[in-house]
DNA sequence: AAACTCACG
DNA sequence: ACGTACGTGAGTTTC
């Protein structure tokens, strides 16, 4: 008979850290679920055993040991998303049929020890799984440990534990006696580490058999000292460091005999938790064996899909019915109820996309593309499953139809081969529409997400006109400083090396020249621009160096980045990626046209080259303090909606309020204060970083917030609420209805959690900024439309929108962008878009 | 692949 | 005692 028995915390543990922040839409953590799960599944498939035990730390305090109220006082508490999930665990192994053992005041280890011995003298063989070295000393010939590591696991038989640190394993209680084990909260003898306690146990094997021959080492010597006071408290530490072998369990092998899953029972609970892969994993149901077989459906049980060719004659007699597509490389697959209609003949796709039939796909925005550049478009859209799933959940990394089918339960039709996502589309539209109802985002979806797809599409397949001799001239010109530059470093350093290396930068700067270094990264100095910003007056060097990477960032980020991504028609195509960030806004990439430089004037000039096309212009419009229109508004504060009514500065008139003065009194100095305070609101303010921001002291930081709340009560009321909602929920809303999860904000790290708050309090703020210019997009991209206008929007930086249209229409297409962009929703406080138009970025940012 | 740095809102 | 503002994309170096 073989035993597999589990060490139940440290493989959650290892779990837990293995795996990132997994959390289902409520918000309920399952990263350490789906981590154990993995790798019981892979261990069982090796070990194929009879019978499995898995183990578990009673959270009381143990009182096998002596003082055990403050035996683990220093262990670090379990954090509170992985506390949540042990139970969860518990209740799963049950229902699969798998027996746990707890006991009260022994430990998982204790557990283990007591399961293997037993198994042991009755001829069983035993594997124990762990995440943690601490069980080494229960191998014998019939018990191995398996490791769990982050890729293999790794066996440790006696042998293997020879060769690797040449001990019994027995011998791992001597030598923990005298290294101790931090973790376990007992010392060992001070001063005596790792390396030392191995080397005295592979020479005298045993404590015992060391204080006997204490007199071989030489008098006097550190480590005789150290042996000597330590005495007492290697006994002590060896008492604690043997595992028990005689817990009062149950200790027959036999009865950990592996029973028959509750199929349904883990089905019902694992949907519950929507962990639908691991139900798919699982193979619940399939197994004849169990007579619980009928509801689980399979892809092969249902009716097949009859795959032909898209015919005009097809079109012709389907057009107007409902539909379902996929479209990408230039294929198109339609279903029609249990027929697949596929193309690759791109004048039958646009036939198909001019029909009149309602029509559901996967992601929409490649169709409408495809569409427009053959002058024509999708009509009868009415839902793309990935917009759908991004607005069920936002944190998700892909939204295919296998990963969407696997997240909402929904069978992936692998059975219709290359047209599996075609296939699933159906019934990953139904569910989702579902979905979306019952979580109320069906207007956020019609309005906003959905009629944005095309839009983006039209400002991907439009572009923007580069000049790339321009950019070329602008790189030459750098090209220049840039090597002087690289000689005075030299020449500064006494020697050549990569100034571009972190590491190599850290070593000339704070070893070779001394300079003092204030803060250090996790591999070693840090560098970066606010380190060196302290030193610019202590050395050349360090201007200098602050001016080499501000030059090479613009030679290869953007002139030869750019320059890259200009196409044939002399635009640049950039990506805006729709399902990509937490909070709601768009993404852009390849390239990234929301990075643009526009701080400091050297890179503003790159802007100079992104320019109208001929007998054309560029109309700039940008939300002016969207964000803290958005809060003044959801939070109800009477006096921040005032300041905006009015009209007045928002930083001078929190700036007059904090300091507590009339407007006219306010210095530079305060108004920019103040306006640190309000970015720092948003951010969900600490008064170090605000401290750090501004240049005052952390305790005139801490004033400056007290002030502010002080105030704007209602601010402070609406963030309260708002982390209130975030843990009670699992996510936060903006006032569309978009939503965005945090886990962390459950999380039992300080540090972790911390951050969870602040994204809450960030989340609903600028989630509502993005909705807000979504939807103005949309309306300006339809008005366009409608009143048959050359022109067409381009970009979108998150707060700004670019037209490019001809001359003549210039001053028509600003009144209608800035009218379309403050008009788009009417809050408490006025939105309001500054407008400009010129040839080039550069003149239409104003 | 991860870490570091830096460009933007 | 420790870490420290929200959200992105991209280039370079280093492991």
């Amino acid at each position: 008979m073989k035993l597999l028995a589990i060490d139940g915390n440290s493989i959650m543990n290892r779990a837990f850290y293995g795996i990132k922040a997994l959390a289902n839409s409520k918000g309920i953590p399952t990263n350490a679920l789906t981590g154990f799960m993995n790798i019981y599944l892979k261990e069982i498939a090796e070990v194929q055993p009879d019978c499995v035990a898995v183990a578990f730390d009673m959270r009381a305090p143990t009182f096998r040991h002596k003082a055990s109220a403050e035996y683990k006082a220093n262990r670090k508490g379990m954090p509170e998303e992985l506390a949540q999930q042990m139970p969860l665990i518990k209740q799963l192994l049950g229902l699969l049929g798998i027996k746990t053992v707890e006991c009260e005041g022994y430990e998982a280890d204790d557990i283990l020890g007591t399961l293997s011995k037993t198994a042991a003298d009755s001829g069983s063989e035993c594997c124990i799984l762990t995440g943690d070295r601490d069980s080494l000393q229960l191998v014998s010939d019939k018990v191995t440990v398996r490791l769990a590591g982050t890729k293999e696991t790794k066996v440790y038989t006696p042998e293997r534990i020879n060769e690797e640190y040449g001990i019994e394993p027995r011998q791992f209680i001597e030598v923990k006696a005298l290294m101790g084990d931090s973790s376990d909260n007992y010392g060992g003898v001070k001063g005596i580490g790792e390396k030392g306690a191995f080397e005295l146990i592979r020479k005298y094997g045993s404590v015992d058999e060391l204080y006997t021959h204490l007199d071989e080492i030489k008098a006097g010597s550190a480590l005789r000292n150290n042996l000597e006071s330590g005495h007492q408290d290697a006994l002590d530490s060896r008492f604690l460091a043997e595992i028990c072998l005689t817990a009062p369990i149950e200790s027959a092998t036999e009865s950990y005999r592996l029973a028959a899953p509750d199929a349904e029972g883990v089905k019902r609970f694992l949907a519950e938790l929507e962990m639908f892969k691991l139900i798919d994993r699982l193979e619940l149901g399939s197994d004849d064996a169990a007579p619980v077989t009928e509801n689980r459906v399979k892809a092969s049980d249902l009716p097949a899909f009859e795959v032909c060719e898209l015919s005009k004659d097809t079109l012709t007699a389907h057009g107007n019915e409902y539909s379902c597509f996929t479209c990408s490389d230039g294929r198109l697959a339609v279903v029609w109820g249990q027929s697949i209609y596929h193309t690759e003949d791109p004048e039958l796709m646009l036939e198909y996309f001019s029909c009149e039939g309602e029509k559901s796909c996967l992601e929409a925005k490649a169709a409408h593309k495809a569409a427009m550049l053959a002058g024509r478009e999708l009509r009868g859209l009415t839902f793309a499953c990935d917009l759908a799933g991004y607005l069920l959940n936002s944190l998700t990394k892909t939204y295919t139809a296998e990963s969407l089918a696997l997240s909402y339960g929904v069978i992936y039709r692998s059975d219709a081969g290359e047209y599996s996502d075609a296939a699933t589309v159906p019934a990953l539209t139904e569910c989702l529409r579902l979905k979306l109802e019952a979580e109320d985002m069906m207007k956020l979806y019609n309005d906003i997400e959905l009629p944005l797809c095309e839009v983006l599409a039209s400002m991907e397949v439009c572009g923007v006109r580069a000049d790339a001799d321009g950019i070329r001239e602008f790189g030459a010109a750098l090209e220049n400083d840039i090597s002087s530059l690289e000689a005075q470093i030299y020449e500064n350093a006494g020697k050549e090396f990569n100034i571009l290396s972190p590491k190599q930068l850290g070593t000339v700067l704070f070893e070779d020249l001394g300079l003092p270094c204030r803060k250090k990264t996790k591999s070693g100095y840090s560098t970066d621009a606010e380190v060196l910003e302290e030193l610019v007056n202590r050395h050349p060097i360090v201007q200098q160096v602050l001016d080499y990477r501000t030059l090479t960032k613009l030679r290869s980020t953007y002139v030869e980045g750019l320059l890259k991504e200009i196409r044939e028609d002399g635009r640049v195509h950039s990506v805006f990626k729709q399902t990509e960030t937490r909070t709601g806004r768009i993404s852009s990439a390849e390239p990234n046209m929301q990075n643009i430089p526009v701080r400091k004037e050297l890179g503003r000039n790159m802007r100079k080259f992104f320019i109208a096309a001929e007998g054309c212009t560029l109309v700039d419009a940008d939300y002016s303090q969207i964000e803290l229109r958005v809060l003044a508004s959801v939070c109800g504060d009477e006096n921040m909606q005032a300041a905006f009514k009015e009209g007045r500065d928002i930083h001078r008139s929190t700036a007059a309020q904090v300091f507590d003065l009339p407007e006219d009194f306010v210095s530079p100095e305060m108004r920019s204060a103040a306006k640190a305070v309000n970015f720092g609101i948003i951010y969900g303010i600490g008064p170090f970083s605000l401290a750090k921001d501004i240049g005052v002291s952390q305790k005139e930081a801490k004033q400056y917030i007290q002030s502010y709340l002080a105030n704007y009560p209602k601010v402070s009321q609406f963030m309260d609420k708002t982390v209130e909602d975030g843990i009670r929920n699992g996510y936060v809303t903006t006032i569309f209805g978009r939503r965005r999860p945090i886990p962390e904000l459950r999380a039992g790290n300080k540090t972790v959690q911390a951050f969870g708050k602040r994204a809450a309090m960030n989340a609903p703020i600028q989630g509502a900024a993005a909705d807000i210019i979504k939807l103005a997009m949309v309306k300006v991209y339809r008005r366009l439309k409608s009143e048959n206008l050359d022109a067409k929007l381009i970009l979108q930086v998150h707060d700004e929108l670019i037209i490019e249209c001809s001359e003549e229409l210039a001053e028509r297409v600003s009144a209608l962008l800035k009218e379309e962009m403050e008009n788009v929703v009417s809050l408490a406080v006025p939105m309001t878009a500054d407008v400009h138009s010129g040839k080039s970025w550069y003149i239409a940012k104003g």
